[in-house]
DNA sequence: TATCAATATGACAGCGCTATCATATGGCGT
DNA sequence: ACGCCATATGATAGCGCTGTCATATTGATA
C-alpha cells in the first residue's frame, strides 16, 4: 500500500541516497533532481516512515508534551499551541498526561524518551519543577523547554509571563477603584505561579500603603470547590473584604457562586475576579474581570524555542493583559 | 544509554528472539527461561524501541484519537477516557486534532497511518461522521471504533449514549415540573447527535400531547455566544418560553447570561436546562440541571472496543442520567 | 593546463527489532 | 525401539530509512 523511498528512487530515476536528501533539505541537491524528486514523490503521495527515519537516523521528528493540570482548558491551550508549531515544522506531537508528584515520573520519562527517541520535550507548570524529570532529560542530553517554570530559572529556556506583574496589576486596579479590603484567593501550592501571584497582590498593597491582613488571605488549589471554600470563610469575617482576587478563574467561579447562594449582588455588594482568561471567564454571570494569560501564545512560542535555539538558553516573556469585564466595580458607600 | 534486546539476551543468556518472544508474551517459553529474561530487563530498566518494532513486525503499539471537537471539556474528557486504557494495554497514543469538513481531511488521516503505522484508529463526533475519512481507514484496512457515531451505524464498531431518549427524559422532566412552553436550542449542524436531541425534544412532546411550535427552536452551534443568540429571540417571543432546553451546557450558559442581563431571576422566571454535564454545569448560577453525557466511560469503552474485538463489529451503548440541579422549577403563576 | 575546493551523486552497511525457518528436546502411543 | 507431535530455542534475513565514505563533475585559481 504506502509506498517507500525505492519506489520514489525509481520513479525519479535517481539514488535512495538523493532521494533522501531531498526529503531531509540538505545541501548539495542541484535544482534539477530536486524537481524531479519532489515530482516522484508527489505522483505516490509518498510519506516516509516515522520509523524508519528513527531507526537509521539521529532524528525522529517528534517532540513530547508533558503536562499535568487539572485544568480542561489551560491544557487544550497549551495542546493547541504547540500543535500549531509542529504542523509547522513537519513534527509529530506526543501529548503525555503525567503526575508531577508522582515518584516515578523520572522513569516515566526515561521511558518516553527509550521508546519514542523525541527529539525534544516541551514541559509544561508544574512538571516544570519536578528535580527528577528535569535531571533524567539532562542525563539523556535532551533538548527541553519550560513553558512557566517557578524554580531553576537558567536550568533551560522557557517561556513565560509576569504573574508577579500580572497580579500587582490586578490589585492595583482594584485599590484604583476605592478597594481597602482585598481578599486574596492563593492557587494550588504544587504550582509556583500561586507564590508569584501571591507576592504580587502583596507588593501592590504595599505600594499604597495598605497593610497585608493574613485574614484576607485563603488557601486554594485551583479548582471550583476551593473557591467555594476560600469564599464562605471570607464573606463570614466580621469585616468581609469588598472584593477577592482569585489566583485563577475556575476559583473566581467558586467565590462568585458563594455570593449568589448569599443574596449578594456582584458587582454592586462585593467585586471578584479571576486570573487566565479561560472561556469560563466569559460565560459566568456576571463575565469575570480577569488577566489573560496567553496560554497559546506561550505554547506556541516554546515549540518554537525548542526547534530554533536547541542550544543556547533563551527565556521569552510574553505580555498579559488586564481584561475589564463586569465583575468589577467600586465598593459600596457604607 | 539505552540498552538492547542484545544487551538483555547477553545477561539472560539466550538469543534475542527469545527475549522478543517474552516481550511479546509469545507461547513455547518456558516458565524458567521467561523469569530469567524479566529479571535482565528489569536489571537494565530495558525499554524496547517502539520504532524498530513497527519496522521489522506487523504491530505498532501506537494507536490514533482523532478528533475534531470546539469543547474543550469534552477533548479532555474523552483523551482521558481513551488514555486510561491505553496505559492498561501498554499502548502508545497519537492525539490528532482536525478538522472534520476539511477536505484535505483523509488525506491526513492516510499520512498520518503512512507514518506511524498505527495500529488502530479511535473517531471521535463529528470525525465519526466524514465519509472519505471512513474510506480511507478501509482501503488501508485499519481497524476503527466511532465515539457517538451519526450515521452508518453499522459500519463499525462504536460506542454510544442515547441521545434521543436522553433529550425525550429532559424535555418529559420539564413537562413534567408545568412546562408547557418549551423552547429548544439545536446543537452545531455538523453533529448528528444535535438530530437526535432535537427528536427526542420533539418525540417527548407528542407523547405528552402537546404541539411542537416551530418557534420555539432556535438553531445553534454549541458554543456559548450562539446560546445567547438563541435565547435573546426565544425570550423577544410575545409569548415566551418558561422553560428553555438547550443541546449542551454552553449555549445554556449563553441562555443564562441573556436571562441575567434582562433581571430574570432563574429558575423563578425561566427554567435552563443543558446536555452534557460538563464542569461548566456546576459552575454557573444557579448550577444547571443537565444531561450527564459517560463521556469518559465512552472514550475507555471505545478504546477497549478496539483492543479486544478487532474483527467483529461491536456496539456499546451506555447509560445517560439526568442530573437535577438548581436552574429548573416548575413555571410561574401566571 | 594543472590543481583544488565546492558541488553533486551513489554504494553499502546497519539502526533494533521480528518473521521465518531450522533445530533440539521430551513424552506418548504402538 | 520407533515415530510423531507439542514444546522450546536459536540462526539469519530484512523491515525502510540515513550515515559514512567513495566517486564523479564542476568552476575558479595558479
Amino acid at each position: 500500500m504506502a509506498s517507500t523511498i525505492k519506489d520514489v528512487s525509481a520513479i525519479a530515476g535517481v539514488s535512495m541516497k538523493t532521494v533522501s536528501r531531498v526529503l531531509n533539505k540538505e545541501r548539495y541537491v542541484s535544482e534539477k533532481t530536486r524537481l524531479r524528486v519532489e515530482r516522484a514523490v508527489a505522483e505516490l503521495n509518498f510519506r516516509p516512515s516515522v520509523a524508519a527515519r528513527i531507526l537509521a537516523g539521529k532524528r525522529s521528528y517528534q517532540i513530547a508534551l508533558i503536562y499535568d493540570n487539572h485544568s480542561p482548558h489551560y491544557i487544550h491551550q497549551i495542546q493547541t499551541g504547540v500543535w500549531a508549531r509542529c504542523i509547522e515544522e513537519g513534527v509529530r506531537l506526543l501529548a503525555q498526561p503525567s503526575d508531577a508528584a508522582s515518584p516515578i515520573l523520572a522513569r516515566e520519562i526515561g521511558g518516553l524518551i527509550d521508546q519514542t527517541q523525541v527529539d525534544g520535550v516541551i514541559l509544561s507548570s508544574p512538571v516544570t519543577d519536578a528535580p527528577g524529570a528535569l535531571e533524567e532529560l539532562e542525563k539523556r542530553g535532551i533538548p527541553y523547554v519550560r513553558i512557566s517554570p517557578g524554580t531553576d530559572y537558567d536550568r533551560s529556556s522557557s517561556v513565560s509571563m509576569d504573574d508577579v506583574q500580572a497580579a500587582d496589576d490586578m490589585t492595583s486596579h482594584l485599590i484604583a477603584l476605592g478597594h481597602r479590603r482585598i481578599g486574596f484567593v492563593v492557587g494550588h501550592a504544587n504550582h509556583t505561579a500561586s507564590d508569584q501571584r501571591l507576592f504580587g497582590y502583596r507588593r501592590a498593597l504595599d505600594k499604597a500603603g495598605l497593610a497585608f491582613e493574613p485574614k484576607y488571605v485563603r488557601p486554594g488549589a485551583f479548582d471550583f470547590s476551593s473557591g467555594e471554600a476560600a469564599g464562605d470563610v471570607l464573606l463570614d469575617l466580621a469585616q468581609p473584604p469588598t472584593a477577592i482576587f482569585a489566583s485563577n478563574d475556575d476559583m473566581a467561579a467558586g467565590v462568585l457562586t458563594v455570593a449568589h447562594r448569599r443574596g449578594m449582588s456582584v458587582p454592586r455588594d462585593l467585586s471578584v475576579v479571576g486570573f487566565d482568561d479561560t472561556a469560563l471567564a466569559s460565560q459566568l454571570w456576571p463575565p469575570l474581570t480577569t488577566v489573560r494569560q496567553p496560554t497559546r501564545d506561550l505554547a506556541y512560542a516554546a515549540a518554537g524555542l525548542l526547534f530554533d535555539a536547541a542550544d543556547e538558553v533563551v527565556h521569552r516573556r510574553l505580555p498579559h493583559e488586564l481584561v475589564l469585564r463586569a465583575s468589577t466595580a467600586g465598593p459600596r458607600k457604607s
